[in-house]
DNA sequence: TTGTAAGCGTTATCAC
DNA sequence: GTGATAACGCTTACAA
């Protein structure tokens, strides 16, 4: 079934058929309705390869996830799967390691699937510096700031982490602790923990608490193991703290674990708090207090973003979406005891 | 960059490159050293839509998710989409609601993207019944078994889940548990909430256990606030159990959570046991006693039966891979106190 | 408003 | 072994 048996079913031509297929105008309403019936009845399918071939492009929209075990990014695929299938681009959802190049990836995708846009869940800076200017599709980048790289094709939705990871520990702070140790990724690679470190810092002299960055700052990667790992060797230092900040709750998760192993009790020794706000963190024992992203919302405004720029053009927006401080279980009163 | 453009440079003409480049015969080695080099030096690559138009099918395998929840399926996708890169085919992965009809949405996605072979993560005999005769190309089931379906072109690679439940009802009784309560999927509806809950019973009537269906059985979906909901159900009907069996590791959490607000304490005064072995399992307080799937040879296997289907044709296979039982911290000996 | 026809980049069938 | 050339199903000038 083609778009040429239409044409001789209906007694229109080719060109009528894909132009009403396609809601281009210059086609009578009649032509159109009988056309749609009769593609309903047969129960055509357009073929889609043919369509992009003509179309030197697919019209489908690209995810690029970085990091698989990032459980948050998993939430907003699906919540973007859903979004996006209201319309009808397809979607390509492709995860790559956490330290990939995500950019790199995106231009290897781009010549492969030629997709009209692309969604990057998470992204560090230098690879969008060094290699970004290679695609010219409209692109968002969700869960990081892009706004100082100045790219025109690159819009963003993102959590503002530095001042998210500056509240939490003010909110810490006002809880009477003084000691912290933070937990997070490669400050080197990662902007996002970079941003987080750097809010927590500002927090810490801000109230003159003292922070000894080779002693009490642990950085590796985003996954329950490192969580585990990071903190255990914190722990081996020696290093005491009464306040423990994980750069992602499924650290915090570790983390816990590995205090717990240690002989240490959350939150009676230690102040655990997280970022993400994970929905899991609501059913641990004790519930993980966490920064909280916005991540529907995130997620929701990175698509309309990005379905305008493709749609209607327009230039690169970025926005920030709002955080909440969620003081649940796993933090605790100093002075409570 | 096309092949013509790469016939101009060699000096062959676009039949050889094509044959060239798709390993076909008839090509001297001369031509075909000549052509690929050529291929490589000016980054070519093939224009995946005019081959697919030409060759009337994709060469995509496909990937049918159910339940967007289930973070064993998770981690298989990334098994597999690691397996999947090394081969050249394309990878395209499709999250379904967990109740949705995946069979009719496999249908629906070999008409769209003609893949050359499924992988369905999860699936429920009753619609592979009613329209898996639809679909004509390779598939897998993976995680249950199809093998009393006798579709010849429908594999499977499960784990046992009837014999797997009824050894961790075993185990707990060995540990001197004989109240018990399970919470799990809908068995009217999945397979595998059925298969796991007779495989329950088998071990209650075995060792002469009485269990009532209505009282101490709890179905809903495979989730984190499924496990709650269904735990604070058997709460408020007043049963007591000194053993919960969740048919989820996600749903064991939940169920933790929902223990503890309600007074009780795991394993002090429920033990508690789910399935599938999550990684996550492992970094919980208390870490998690649970059903292990083997995940990875589970995908390994999946993925080499798919292919060598899609390859060599060949008749469906049915396998079954082990399962572990670990006892962690969340059950415990009911004399111990 | 509609139809005709020229390609899009590839593969496959010929003839050489 | 190799090279023309005709499809594959669609979009889009351009013509009518």
């Amino acid at each position: 079934m083609t778009i040429k048996d239409l044409a001789k079913k209906t007694g229109y031509g080719v060109a009528t058929v894909s132009r009403a297929l396609n809601n281009h105008p210059n086609v009578s309403k009649k032509a159109r309705q009988v056309i749609i019936k009769a593609a309903q009845d047969s129960g055509f399918e357009m073929n889609q390869n043919a369509k992009q071939l003509k179309q030197q492009h697919a019209t489908s929209i690209l995810v690029v996830v970085k990091g698989t075990s990032n459980e948050m990014f998993s939430e907003m695929v699906e919540i973007i799967q859903g979004l996006v299938a209201k319309t009808d681009y397809p979607l390509i959802v492709d995860y790559q390691d956490e330290d990939a190049d995500e950019v790199l990836r995106g231009v290897q995708l781009c010549r492969e699937k030629k997709p009209k846009g692309i969604l990057f869940l998470g992204g560090n800076r230098q690879n969008f510096l060094a290699s970004f200017h290679k695609i010219d599709i409209p692109c968002v980048l969700v869960s990081n700031d892009a706004s100082e790289l100045h790219f025109d094709n690159l819009s963003s939705v993102s959590t503002d982490d530095r001042q998210a990871s500056c509240c939490a520990m003010d909110a810490l702070i006002a809880l009477g602790h003084r000691k912290f140790a933070i937990i997070g990724g490669d400050r080197a690679v990662s902007d996002t923990a970079r941003l987080r470190y750097e809010g927590c810092l500002q927090s810490f002299q801000k109230h003159n608490i003292s922070f000894d960055d080779d002693l009490d700052y642990q950085g590796t990667r985003f996954s329950y193991q490192a969580g585990y790992d990071a903190t255990r060797k914190l722990l081996l230092k020696g290093r005491k703290f009464t306040a423990l900040f994980a750069e992602a709750d499924v650290m915090a998760i570790g983390a816990i674990r590995a205090l717990r192993d240690h002989g240490l009790r959350v939150p009676e020794d230690v102040s655990v708090v997280g970022f993400d706000g994970l929905p899991l963190g609501g059913f641990l024992v004790p519930q993980l207090s966490t920064v909280a992203q916005s991540v529907k919302p995130m997620s929701q405004r990175s698509v309309e973003i990005l379905l305008s720029c493709m749609e209607k053009g327009g230039v690169a927006r970025h926005e920030t979406v709002p955080f909440t401080i969620w003081q649940r279980e796993s933090t605790r009163r100093l002075d409570d005891i």
